[in-house]
DNA sequence: GCAAAAACAATCATGATTGTCTTTAATATT
DNA sequence: AATATTAAAGACAATCATGATTGTTTTTGC
């Protein structure tokens, strides 16, 4: 595909890579997804082997011959799930709008979605799980860090009462996640999200410093 | 056993019930709590009957004479953490404290609790397990209706503005319990505990109308 | 006391999941 | 074109959880 064309000197000027690297690579891929996908499907405890094989539509054996075991596989969908969250964090945070209205917007939006159930799945199977905290940790602890720092970033001025900032990012962080899981869980009145959120945005507001209110 | 004494007219005035059934209740009992600890301990997927029967220090076949089947005991658990969180509720809702601090506080405490973890660890498997809903969620129901009813008890003359009462109450739910999630999952900065908790209290100090503020 | 019932223990067969190993088909190298 | 690699499928044994069955001890009611 897209190398139809041109044939000149060298028969092939690497065709970006092996046709079974490609391959390969598309058939992780799938593999990664089709884990994400059961997660969401069926919960962290219930993704086993036979299930993502089956999601991906292909066999156990050609799935072993990628990743040579069920945990190397969740550990290559957590690396692919943190990525996911990085990048639509990055969108969200680079479109030029620093107004706490389109972030707080941007934010829920992104936690509604079904990466941030997957990882909520993790998250909390892991509180029993040492071996899946060992490399879901980390990733949380990113994801936190570069959220402090993106932040910093967007409100310098900010800077002057971090008492008061870190308040603003807390308070943000715990009502939006908190509503998120409370969504998943049966426990979210619907009519309630808009109020809440404009509630959020308010409480922001006010706990800018004076020079940066405007 | 207890049986020794008198003998007349009755053998027994029937000593409170019989050996065997407050033995059987006993053994119940005792299921049930090692139910929630396996919960608590390894997560609610990986409370297997094997492990239930360890924890209570019982055979299965014991166990299994009891409660027809896994699903039975776990009913009976979930209807247990049920009943526990009610009384929770009561006893901080009873103590005839109405102060905002108060009320916050005490439901801060309930949740930051090991019923509540056990409750979330239900609540999120029932997510993706029909049956395990069908069992969990009018309980869910009901104990946020029996919030909410407490809630207007103690602020009667808050119910004018029913807006400003509903998004208080949503507010408090979603803060502490998103709070009380974060931490179970790696994801709450305990020294933010202290200052999120007092500002959700001026928060809903400030959404009280003005007659009740007192 | 004695028979019936209940508490408890132990074992069995079944089904599911896991990782390994073997086999076949497709692709790459020379 | 021949051979070596790699993708993919399937078969395999080991482990574990489940529910059912059977046997043993304790309690109860007469």
């Amino acid at each position: 595909m897209a190398r139809t064309a041109i044939k000149t000197a060298k028969p092939v000027p690497a065709p970006e890579l092996n046709l079974q690297a490609a391959k390969s690579a598309a058939t992780r891929t799938r593999l990664i997804e089709a884990t994400i996908s059961c997660i969401i499907k069926y919960g962290y405890a219930r993704t086993t082997t036979p299930r993502v094989a089956d999601e991906a539509g292909m066999s156990r054996g050609a799935m072993l011959h990628h990743f040579e075991n069920g945990g190397a596989l969740m550990q290559a969908a957590i690396a692919e799930l943190h990525e996911k969250r990085l990048r639509a964090f990055r969108q969200s945070a680079g479109s030029s709008v620093h107004e706490v209205h389109t972030l707080v917007r941007a934010y829920w939006q992104q936690i509604s979605g079904q990466t941030f159930t997957a990882f909520h799945e993790l998250a909390l199977a892991s509180r029993t799980d040492k071996g899946l905290a060992s490399i879901l940790v980390p990733a949380q602890e990113e994801f936190r860090l570069r959220w402090y720092r993106q932040a910093i970033e967007l409100f310098p001025e900010w800077q002057g009462d971090r008492a008061r900032f870190d308040l603003a990012l807390a308070l943000s962080q715990n009502v939006l996640e908190g509503m998120a899981i409370n969504r998943l869980t049966h426990g979210l009145d619907e009519r309630m999200v808009e109020p809440i959120l404009n509630d959020l945005e308010r409480q922001i507001e006010a706990l800018k410093p004076l020079s940066v209110k405007g």
